[in-house]
DNA sequence: CGTTCACTGGGCAATGTGTTCAGCCGTACG
DNA sequence: CGTACGGCTGAACACATTGCCCAGTGAACG
């Protein structure tokens, strides 16, 4: 479960160009194939790695406004908020959180306009109480794990 | 930019099975070799599939807690601001919202006392006003596209 | 000192890739 | 009405890569 450098450097150079094969990332890394290849092997059974899934844009989709909602709960009715949020296609995400909200999603839709359906659909339900929105405008960083990985892997 | 239906299917194929290569899905699709690499070279140039990074879990890296920040900035240090973040390891993510905060971000650390350091490090910068943290405890729908993916290639 | 484990470097058959080609068929357009 | 175009098919080819196996080496550990 702890990352060593080679590790890493695997993941980093996976990240920074997923099309590359075993074989040149042998050849890149100095090491033989059958390592790369175990080492592979391990992260993705350690979970380290869940897998490889096409990174799609919801923006070239069509839906490029993103928001994220905080959404409080009915005591009780959680278990039914989470079965009705999963249906709705517009919700890529969802949390239960601490704080001031119970719960966190990440939504997109077509449009500001849509976006309303969208909010609609998600809080006409009857468990959810209140929820509040904050549409993303810039999207300074995003979803990274590089970082991470490598100061993962330098002092653990 | 509008996605038909063989185009979804061959992205939701993707996302179930990243290790599938071109000809194993053309065999599933039942279409020629040559228009599934056509259709993905296309997805790709388009920019709806933006890559095939590894997912990586920050969990298994040893970084079991989540959170989110809202952060509100002083007027003008937006910028500032963006350049600090972008240098923790630990935030994952940033958004510039609309709303109460002003920004927000994904946040990971080792642990719920681990968190109190990440929060110092990223508030610890002048440009901060507040900041408010909610921690993630359950993740009941995980950052997801298939269902979107599957609603922009039926009715558009 | 012996065992275990990870890595090396090599070899093998099987498979997939990148690329190109001609042919087919709708649709749009002159 | 005829033609050009774009997308799809099915096939071919050389080439690289994969999955798998093996024996040998060196370091860590009991």
């Amino acid at each position: 479960m702890a990352i060593d450098h080679l590790d890493g450097r695997i993941i980093v150079l996976l990240a920074r160009e997923p099309r590359i094969g075993v074989l040149e990332m042998s050849r890149r890394l100095g090491v033989a194939r059958g390592t790369v290849q175990a080492r592979l092997d391990r992260l993705q059974s350690n979970g380290v790695i869940r897998g490889f899934g096409p990174e799609v844009d919801p923006a070239a989709l069509g839906y490029p406004v993103t928001a994220f909602a905080t959404l409080q709960i009915r005591q009780g009715q959680g278990a039914d908020v989470r079965a009705h949020l999963a249906t709705v296609p517009e919700v890529l995400e969802l949390h239960t959180t601490t704080g001031t909200g119970d719960m966190m999603c990440r939504l997109v839709a077509r449009s500001n306009a849509d976006l309303q359906r969208v909010i609609d659909r998600v809080v006409g339900f009857d468990g959810i109480v209140r929820a509040s929105t904050a549409i993303v405008m810039e999207n300074p960083v995003p979803l990274r794990i590089i970082p991470l990985v490598e100061q993962a892997a330098l002092g653990e």
